[in-house]
DNA sequence: CGCGATTTTCTGTTACGACAGAACTATCGG
DNA sequence: CCGATAGTTCTGTCGTAACAGAAAATCGCG
């Protein structure tokens, strides 16, 4: 890791641990940390000299960051290459994240609920317990995704003042005002 | 997979997969599946016999799914062996999983964030645009905490409610009550 | 105590994903 | 068009985590 202070190493080294809970690999995260803290946006080669991966691993990996949304092209004037960055609104970040993760991994496992649901519900009661299992599965994920869409409808100021205003909201229901 | 109806094996081979996706790996989620739909507790042995997969796996999985809270052994009259059961109150499961996750990833995040801001700080300027970054993330995690804690506190009903009442507290945020 | 029965830990193998480097393709300047 | 530069895809290697099977430890009952 050449030219980096030791806090953006620590920083970008502790962001590809987490990346890697997250389901992205190391060297993704990696390279979304560096971009995240970066004054400007890099070209390819500067991640390559940085982060000391090769120029492959840093093609495959900014494409893939494209696809999850929170890295660009940009570019800058007199220059042939193509500069990366990263989304700069932390909120808005996570936002996409979120929105990304609940359509590759809850809404296929809720569509694979209503199926095996379904087909639970046509032979006899063999099936009876597995149906009234998944039933309830499907329920939680029905209602997470209600709520997501509640919160996706909303701009990320209202979002932020909802988050902020949480224990208010707690006391209102309490009260039975909603 | 021996015994178990099309169904069965359909929603445990996905949540093996949506498992890996969330840090577990394909057998512990696999065994979580099984465990969830099955009607009583299962001993290790015939978590074998039926996934198919070695004694010594069965054993280590089955560790790593206590430890996150969500499966239990239970004794059964008359029979010496451990038996094995999920948490069958989905919403109570997942707020374990979310507590966990929290304590293993949002938290040990959140001190790295303020340790490099804090030495950040120090030197002088030349880390300035990685201080205000990493403020902006640790401002999000923050936040973050702060709503799960407010979650933490209630009651999986009022959880619940509160949720299915979504719009209404949404429009109860923009008439400015809150 | 001691002997099955059961579970856990250890060890070597395997499979898969991450990766580097090379080959290839596309783009731009002259 | 041609050559150079940038970017992508392909291919083989390597490291790690999952795993099976064996060995060890623990448990419960006579």
């Amino acid at each position: 890791m050449k030219n980096l202070s030791p806090v953006a190493q620590k920083f970008i080294l502790h962001w590809g641990e987490m990346g890697l809970r997250w389901g992205l690999n190391r060297t993704v995260a990696q390279i979304h940390a560096l971009l995240f803290i970066s004054e400007e946006p890099l070209a390819a080669d500067a991640i390559v000299e940085t982060l000391g991966v090769a120029r492959s691993n840093v093609s495959t990996s900014l494409r893939e960051l494209q696809n999850w949304g929170i890295v660009k092209v940009v570019h800058v004037a007199g220059d042939r290459r193509d500069h990366f960055e990263s989304m700069r609104d932390v909120y808005e970040m996570f936002r996409v994240i979120l929105r990304e993760r609940k359509r590759r991994e809850i809404d296929p496992t809720t569509r694979m609920l209503r199926d095996c649901i379904a087909e639970a519900g046509k032979p006899k009661a063999a099936d009876a317990v597995i149906h009234d299992r998944l039933g309830q599965l499907l329920e939680f994920f029905e209602l997470a995704t209600a709520v997501y869409e509640q919160s996706e409808k909303m701009p990320t100021t209202a979002a932020i003042k909802l988050a902020k205003a949480g224990d208010k909201v707690f006391k209102l229901l309490r009260l039975g005002t909603v």
